[in-house]
DNA sequence: GCCAACGTTGGC
DNA sequence: GCCAACGTTGGC
């Protein structure tokens, strides 16, 4: 799940303290991807766009299915949809919380480096979804072999942001 | 700031 | 329903 840290950044969620909203998708692909294949309890990774670098900062839990996403109906809100009818709504959010803070950002340019990672979605060319499904394979080469494991510095690689709920 | 990729809009 | 124009994303 990508996100822009000037907008809204791992710390944010880690200074919530608990599940937080990931409002603001207005993507009808995306949209679907949180109505359908998104369940209470699936993990996610939180990745950084338009950084840097960019690339994936740490894991997050689904604290709560997508719902009915409040800022369509703000005016003062950036992501305000005048065409959103109140009683059919176009766009879901659901709740997260942060389950690890990476101690450091595995960065695209590092994540092309490995094979096991190439047919990953977000390494795709002109992929601009702000939510892509990641395979189980994926997802475990990165927890074991990129997360924690640095060549710059090993030193004490502890657990950030753990889950205070 | 450039630009590739691709989603969205709207005329017809 | 085609498709050109336009807008947005996001790496670089």
């Amino acid at each position: 799940m990508k996100s822009e840290p000037d907008t809204y950044g791992i710390d944010d969620l880690a200074k919530k303290g608990g599940p937080d909203i990931w409002e603001g998708c207005r993507n009808y692909q995306v949209r679907n991807s949180f109505r359908d294949d998104m369940e209470v309890g699936d993990l996610a990774f939180f990745y950084h766009s338009n950084a840097e670098p960019s690339g994936i900062v740490g894991t997050m839990r689904i604290a709560k299915k997508a719902y009915t996403d409040p800022t369509q109906f703000d005016p003062s809100s950036k992501y305000f949809d005048a065409k959103s009818p109140v009683d059919n709504p176009r766009w879901l959010a659901p709740d997260v919380e942060l389950v690890e803070k990476f101690d450091r950002v595995i960065s695209l340019a590092e994540m092309r480096e490995h094979e096991e990672l190439s047919e990953m979605l977000v390494l795709r060319k002109g992929q601009r979804l702000s939510v892509l499904p990641v395979t189980e394979r994926e997802w475990d080469f990165i927890l074991k072999n990129l997360a924690r494991g640095s060549s710059v510095g090993s030193a004490s690689g502890h657990f950030e942001g753990e889950s205070r709920s």
